[in-house]
DNA sequence: GTGAAAGCGCTAACAG
DNA sequence: CTGTTAGCGCTTTCAC
């Protein structure tokens, strides 16, 4: 119960507790005791009483009285999935503070922050609802949940969504069809007669079409349908794994797509663990522009749109809508682009 | 000036300047005219004004407007620099999420962000001395100015710094001596006799002790120092242009000790170029555990204590801290582990 | 259909 | 040495 587990304890608890005056507590807090020379027997109760009944600062309030009346703060947020990889969210977060910084000046003012909330439960995020966190949010690595309570919620605030196509909210996305496609004429450009996807079991709207799309171009000029190599995960690991097995069972496979960064890596492993030559017996396409495709050995020939440019895109969006109220829905594409490296 | 430029507007700038009350204001804002029936010209007045003025939400207020008086909550940051890589951090947040977790129950509520400062001024972070902003921090990724900017101040919150040492605060460190002696001899005896060491020109604290350690590690059984080849920051283009550099001159070079993870992953691409082999030719030890150290090829020795281990400790901390009022100083130290792979 | 007023928790100015 | 008070900006009764 010394943690206050009920009712919690507010500086007026305190106060009552002691037997001294709100402001006193206050002082004390904010160590200022000396200035205000409170009696050090005084001080010491009160510290007492704030370590006994397991005071915590209600920051809300704080930040209020605080808050300095010729700024104009606005927060901001990116919201992501405690289990999805962290890179693309560095991007977006060093993009939205450059766009911020060049926007602070005095009397406005913004922090950006990152917030995770557990897949598939971004509803339970505290004030969501209520927008009582954020001025203006970007909202990535979604799972369908997620996106049905998007889809069903007017959020009363900038919201901008990334790689998800969501009826009533501002979205910015890749085309997975055309990756799907660019993906396949490279490998069967590179004479692949076998090229193979890989993928993670759980597939995503994006992960799923580029997939599709590039089975149905393979299938459209070779005949028949490429093989999917199933992974467990979206980690290296899960990708080595998968593969490995298709090529331990001796299934034809001269051509890779791996339709995330991770399982490309993994793919990587896997090929040079078969004994095999990257591109010469088996090509390697991957998707985005992964941190370090140049470092990868081959370097990774990669497709899609540069995360840069969805960022970018993404920013803009999100302050175009601060600016007004009511951001209406909107689709912004960013078509993908290739670069050829060494692994196709 | 449509924007708000000078005294913000609030709910009540908007409420004159319509000639309604603020009730009127704050319920078009959450979009309840609806149930409260408000005339629908006057919705489109205010709705105008809003816009017109540029009016931004104080989260501030809202939050402590909306709070639930029932249930405590405990704001956590992980406060580090644009410039870091992330994902050291990313697995600081899911851990803290962890514990927090673990700790949330009726009552009991916990948000944790992550929120980024320019590196050298962490001083200048909107809410860090007024305390309006936090119940408690992890520090990480610091730089010089911000290290003494946290020695000569008290925080009035729990605040735990990672991998540096601060006399005033609670530290959780890594063993940076002992990390480049194992280095060193790792290297030593795999029979390298001229290794190096690849750093970046800005150095850590922690790297720059790694370096020294390794070269005294170095002087004392090959009785003379060994290179250092400096690179221009720590990303891998950088390593691998400094190391290429080195090699390229023809310098004696049949081991390296790289003290960041990016740094490594350059060193691999330079020594490929130069048409070695890894480890036959030059062998190559990391730190930490790199995310990808096991896909590496040939994957990575590493030397150094595991994220992991630190970021438990350093959560660990935090929690504690935050229980008590007034966090004393302490240093904890995690002992590096070894991992060894094929590099070395 | 709309307004007045209370109050979230906190701190600083002022008054003893 | 300490207490009283006003008010940060917002939303939600309650009253008209």
């Amino acid at each position: 119960m010394a943690r206050g587990e009920k009712r919690p304890v507010t500086v007026r608890t305190i106060a009552e507790h002691v037997g001294v005056s709100t402001a006193a507590v206050s002082t004390v807090l904010a160590n200022r005791h000396e200035e205000r020379r409170l009696a050090p027997a005084t001080v010491e109760k009160i510290r007492a009483a704030v370590r006994e009944l397991g005071y915590v600062p209600n920051v809300a309030a704080r930040r209020l009285r605080a808050h300095d009346p010729e700024v104009n703060h606005h927060e901001l947020g990116i919201l992501t999935t405690f289990e999805a990889p962290l890179f693309l969210v560095s991007r977006v977060l060093r993009q939205v503070q450059r766009m911020a910084d060049a926007r602070t000046g005095p009397g406005r003012r913004f922090s950006v922050s990152i917030d995770m909330f557990h897949a598939g439960r971004l509803r339970e995020m505290p004030g969501l609802l209520s927008a009582s966190r954020f001025n203006g949010v970007i909202v990535t690595n979604t799972l369908p949940e997620d996106d049905a309570f998007l889809a069903a919620t007017a959020l009363p605030y900038a919201v901008v969504v990334l790689g998800r196509r969501l009826p009533n909210h501002c979205c910015v996305l890749d085309t997975p069809g055309e990756i799907g496609r660019r993906a396949a004429e490279i490998l069967l450009k590179a004479d692949s007669r076998h090229p193979v996807v890989l993928t993670p079991a759980l597939l995503t709207q994006s992960t799923a079409e580029r997939a599709e799309a590039f089975v149905a171009a393979v299938r459209g000029q070779e005949g028949r349908d490429s093989a999917r190599v199933i992974a467990a995960g979206f980690t290296p690991a899960a990708g080595a794994e998968a593969l490995r097995a298709h090529l331990g069972a001796g299934l034809d496979c001269d051509g890779v797509f791996a339709v995330t960064d991770g399982l490309a890596l993994g793919a990587y492993q896997a090929i040079k663990d078969a004994g095999k030559g990257i591109p010469r017996d088996i090509a390697v396409v991957g998707v985005g522009d992964h941190e370090h495709a140049d470092f990868f050995d081959p370097p990774l020939t990669c497709v899609g749109p540069s995360n840069e440019a969805i960022v970018e895109q993404a920013v803009a969006q999100l302050f175009q809508l601060m600016g007004q109220r009511r951001g209406k829905a909107s689709e912004i594409f960013v078509p993908p682009s290739v670069v050829r490296r060494a692994s196709a």
